[in-house]
DNA sequence: CAGGATCTACTTG
DNA sequence: CAAGTAGATCCTG
């Protein structure tokens, strides 16, 4: 994936530690989870805009929010130019998502017009930039319970048992995987 | 062209 | 039934 040049990434402190969010002129481009946030950032820090700060004390409130089990008031603007069209169907389909729901790959693609692309949705929701805001958790596999995450398993379990969207069909899924 | 964060149908104990 | 397997299907690099 390339980034634009012109970006900027500024800290996001949590109770769950501290994640990094990587700002295009555009809007939130990327966020990323705790453990990744050591590598250096592909951003460029020296280009400040105005509106960033702006948009990071959205997002900082947003991802805070949804961390503390409740459903943000507000999301900053995020620039998805860098995914594809499809790519960006699916987000887009995915930010559609309420708060404490849960749907399958393919209710995903079918949403976007394409029940047959489930498999293609999978990739999709692994190229997100952007997890937790748009929520790539709350995506499962139809039968066999969880699917994968970027961020890790353990990330997906908590932010879903965070929304309330923790099922005893999903705790027994996941023992099994393991 | 190969591979993936899938799904379904089918085949065995 | 449960568990395992094979094909189908679609986007990406």
């Amino acid at each position: 994936m390339k980034l634009p040049q012109n970006n900027s990434a500024l800290e996001v402190p949590t109770e769950a530690g501290t994640f990094l969010a990587v700002y295009s002129r555009a809007g939130l481009c990327e966020l990323r989870f705790p453990e990744k946030a050591d590598s250096p950032p592909l951003a460029d820090a020296a280009t400040l805009l105005v509106s960033m700060e702006d948009w990071h004390a959205v997002t900082s409130k947003a991802l805070r929010r949804l961390l503390a089990g409740c459903r943000p008031e507000i999301f900053p603007p995020m620039d998805l130019s860098a995914g594809s069209d499809f790519q960006k169907k699916v987000w887009a389909a995915m930010r559609e998502i309420p708060f404490g729901e849960t749907v399958s790959y393919q209710e995903l693609a079918t949403r976007i017009g394409n029940p047959q692309a489930c498999r293609a949705v999978g990739g999709a929701c692994g190229a997100n930039p952007i997890p937790v805001l748009i929520p790539c958790h709350r995506v499962l596999a139809a039968n066999r319970g969880l699917g994968g995450f970027s961020g890790g398993l353990d990330w997906k379990k908590r932010l879903l048992a965070l929304e309330g969207s923790w099922t005893p069909k999903l705790q027994a899924a996941i023992e099994t995987t393991v």
